[in-house]
RNA sequence: GGGGCUGUCGGCUAGUUUGGUCCAGGCUUGUAGACUUGGGCUCUAUAGACCCCGGUUCAAAUCCGGGCAGCCCCA
């Protein structure tokens, strides 16, 4: 046994295993410059089905992509006070170009609502130009100072940001919780990761918004993670960048304003949750490669005939709209082979050797549970459809029970605290309303409020720090 | 933000406690070849490292200082 495979076990040591996974799968690496990371082929690859999932979600109901400059003019990221508030701790400035000072030092964007804000007010006029629907594919600058961790804690990231300007705040508010649907679709639906969705409290909302709507997943080892966040801004940036338009009723009116994100932090989280001791765990819907055909050529038989039945079943597949690849390294053992495919994840494994020759079948093995069936050539691939089918749906039902097992509500600070320091997880309990009781739970405990749900349940007890009447349920756990 | 730990061929490591045996050993990987192939085959040849800067010393992978990088715990 050699260690080209997870050294660790997840359940043993998570930070890690997951360190070693993304490594050793390709997913990513570290760059020669801190808090920075190399994001590889495999990663890119699944970046770029979300994007193609996305985009084609977005433009079908109006918006389209744009490019803006990736330096920010410091007044511009002046101009709200409590944006700047929010973003200054952890701004790259660009202060010298060649030996030059430059008379303006630049942000390096941390995010574009200023100076997509900007612009807006040039572009928009009457209400004929709203409402205005643009979004970016981008990378973001922010100067943790933080331990890095590959996808969720980097420097720099690529995220796609939406931005859009309307004549009333209902449609503001409907075009929020659009692009909140669409990311739990994607997010559910194609990632295979379940998530809580509903609003941000007042102290973790997007600094310069109205309110913040967010979805957050919940990890193996117990912290919640985070998976988009959309914004509804109301009027700050149109008051302070002057984005106004002329109304059918022939009057001034601000517009009302919303933006979104998702990162390649869902990349990570998707390594989290359905990872194994053998290494990544694909969801179909999102893999780069769904199956990988492994020849076995014995001596005693025919190799160019495994060969070729093997070339001819890489074909069906890809015919009916499957990536597969062809493993027909004769370097390899079959037994290297499996292990390699296991770790990058590869949903799908099917072995062709002498004996399926015979029999005309093929050796099926799902990834998920890495159980083996014997299929008739016949029926490769409705078979091999229905499996990919299996194993999303799998995915996902395992992620679920998970976030479900890791749920607890509670009626007393006490068992608050008892489970936040023990099995972690969300942990659900009332709360007032108030700042305070939310700040000396953080202090406390490490604990936030990650999500109070829009699937509203009634507080039957009353606030867990002040004794006070609750407002809310609400999920509360540490967090990535 | 605070505390702790670590840094040796591409990867994992031995050597560091007690400076000298180390122009650094092993496994794995890479390269060339042979042989194999239903769960990480075997053999031969070959390549490859003391994180960086400074100090102590006759002598530094080893001790000291600083830097850089990574990891863990706490807030």
């Amino acid at each position: 046994m050699s260690d080209v495979g997870v050294t660790v076990k997840k359940n043993e040591d998570f930070s890690e295993w997951y360190t070693e996974v993304i490594l050793k799968s390709g997913l990513a690496d570290y760059a020669p410059i801190k808090g920075c990371m190399i994001i590889r082929e495999d990663a890119i690859a699944m970046w770029e089905r979300i994007q193609e999932v996305l985009n084609k979600k977005i433009k079908a109901t109006g918006h389209r992509n744009v490019y803006f400059p990736m330096f920010i003019p410091e007044g511009f990221l002046k101009k709200e006070a409590e944006h700047f508030a929010g973003f200054t701790p952890e701004v790259a400035w660009v202060t010298q170009g060649g030996d030059t000072p430059l008379e303006e030092k630049l942000a390096v964007r941390p995010t574009s609502e200023t100076i997509i804000y900007a612009t807006f007010s040039k572009w928009i006029r009457s209400w004929r130009d709203l409402p205005l629907k643009i979004n970016q594919w981008c990378n973001i600058v922010r100067w943790e100072t933080k331990a890095t961790k590959l996808f969720l804690r980097t420097r720099e990231f690529l995220w796609q940001e939406g931005h859009t300007a309307h004549a009333t705040k209902e449609e503001a508010e409907k075009e929020v919780m659009y692009a909140l649907g669409e990311y739990r679709d994607i997010i559910e639906n194609y990632l295979a990761i379940p998530v809580i969705v509903g609003v941000k409290s007042d102290s973790e909302k997007f600094a310069g918004a109205d309110y913040t709507t967010a979805l957050e997943a919940m990890m193996p080892d117990g912290k919640a993670l985070q998976m988009g966040t959309s914004h509804n801004l109301g009027q700050h940036f149109a008051k302070v960048f002057d984005i106004k338009f002329i109304g059918e009723d022939e009057k001034d009116h601000m517009v009302w304003q919303t933006s979104w994100g998702l990162t390649t932090r869902t990349i990570g989280a998707l390594v989290m949750i359905h990872g194994d001791d053998k290494g990544l765990v694909l969801p179909p819907k999102i893999a780069p490669v769904h199956v990988v055909i492994v020849p076995i050529p014995y001596k005693g038989a025919d190799p160019a005939a495994i060969a070729a039945k093997a070339k001819e079943v890489a074909d069906k597949l890809t015919q009916k709209g499957l990536s597969v690849i062809l493993d027909d390294r004769g370097e390899y053992t079959p037994g290297w082979k499996f292990h390699q495919w296991e770790l990058k994840g590869v949903p799908i494994r099917i072995e062709i050797g002498p004996r399926d020759l015979q029999q005309q079948q093929v050796v099926m093995v799902r990834r998920d549970t890495k159980e083996k069936s014997f299929v008739k050539e016949t029926e490769l691939l409705e078979t091999a459809e229905k499996l990919l089918e299996d194993i999303q749906r799998n995915l996902f039902v395992k992620a679920k029970q998970n976030l479900e097992e890791k749920t607890t509500s509670v009626k007393t600070y006490d068992e608050f605290k008892q489970i936040v320091a023990g099995k972690g997880g969300f942990v659900k309990a009332a709360w007032c309303g108030g700042a305070d009781c939310e700040a000396k739970i953080k202090e406390e405990t490490g604990a936030t409020i990650r999500v109070i749900p829009f699937e509203r349940e009634e507080p039957k007890t009353d606030c867990l720090i002040c004794g006070k009447k609750a407002r809310d349920i609400a999920y509360f756990a540490r967090s990535y």
